[in-house]
DNA sequence: TAAGATTGAGGTCTCAATCTTG
DNA sequence: CAAGATTGAGACCTCAATCTTA
């Protein structure tokens, strides 16, 4: 009843709350994904690219035809589209990729990597991968490595079941 | 020799390229870490936070004596001095931590936890402790779980070295 | 009316420069 | 001179509003 003892008490409750394990577990992973990406950026950097440039590119070059729409590609990036309309502005301006209009929906429009935009990436990617390969893959066992896998597709698939926005749609065009 | 086969001989080579299990790996790990972020964050600015407040905010409140130097609170959360100054400029207006000059070096400037903002933490921890395990632990057995997070902390402690920054100075004061 | 894309306004972060203190 | 913190300038992203097309 004591001023200094209730706020004792009420610490003491707060701890216990403050250090629940899943707050714990989810730092891990925003730690885990801050740390790695900070130690990526420096090879993206050196070549030019932010994070969402270089996910725009390699998004467009893994698409059918090496396109994609630009609302699909907001959805896959989990961007705006307002954001991505100014990504594709600056890689566009950059050569690297190129607006073109669809032939199906005159709303729409395709992001087609140029193969400018193609060669500076087949550029990056051996130095990224190495970084990958240093800094995740290689600090565990392959049996590890794929539990690991598994558990984030799993979480993947929960957290963002559309994840594959634009590709069924040339799947299967259904009409 | 012709053109066309040469173009569809590079784009086969890129392929492999741009599809190599390193980068899918990496991809997945930053999609998981989107796509939960995604979640939370409403249940964040619900309550009027951003998900760097929060981190701040957090930090602060399991920190001995709720209370972290500006410059390990950078460390920590992986913004800037000056990022960190401007969360704090923010919270401080809102009430939620205080700035406190430094005993020992007057330099520094602890940020503190106010009642307040201990009572605001309070407030949203609940939902968002039941936001992560919706999303996250209670989607996988305890076992995957546990090596999840085994796997978490053996990439974090590659990846961030340092990651207690401000910690080990209250736990061993050497001098 | 809804969907796709863009634009203007506003907020947050980083980099470089600055000031103060060790 | 180095470390801690702050400030101004600039870059990037989001939200809301707008325009065009389905």
């Amino acid at each position: 009843m004591f001023p200094l003892s209730r706020i004792s008490y009420a610490f003491a409750m707060a701890d216990d709350l403050f250090d629940d394990p899943r707050l714990t577990a989810m730092g891990l992973l925003i730690e885990v994904h801050g740390g790695l990406t900070a130690r990526l950026d420096p090879v993206l950097s050196s070549h030019g690219f932010s994070g969402n440039d270089f996910d725009v590119l390699i998004r467009v070059a893994r698409s059918p035809g090496r396109q994609l729409r630009m609302t699909d590609l907001a959805t896959q990036t989990g961007l705006s589209t307002s954001g991505i309309t100014r990504v594709v502005d600056r890689l566009e301006t950059s050569g690297l990729v190129c607006r073109q209009a669809c032939a199906h929906d005159r709303r729409s429009f395709m992001a087609v990597l140029t193969d400018a935009g193609a060669g500076r990436l087949a550029a990056l990617l051996p130095e990224l991968l190495d970084g990958i390969e240093r800094h995740f893959t290689s600090l565990l066992t392959p049996e590890r490595l794929d539990a690991f896998l598994t558990v984030l597709r799993v979480l993947r698939d929960h957290v963002r079941p559309g994840a594959a926005a634009g590709a069924e749609r040339v799947q299967a065009p259904a009409s």
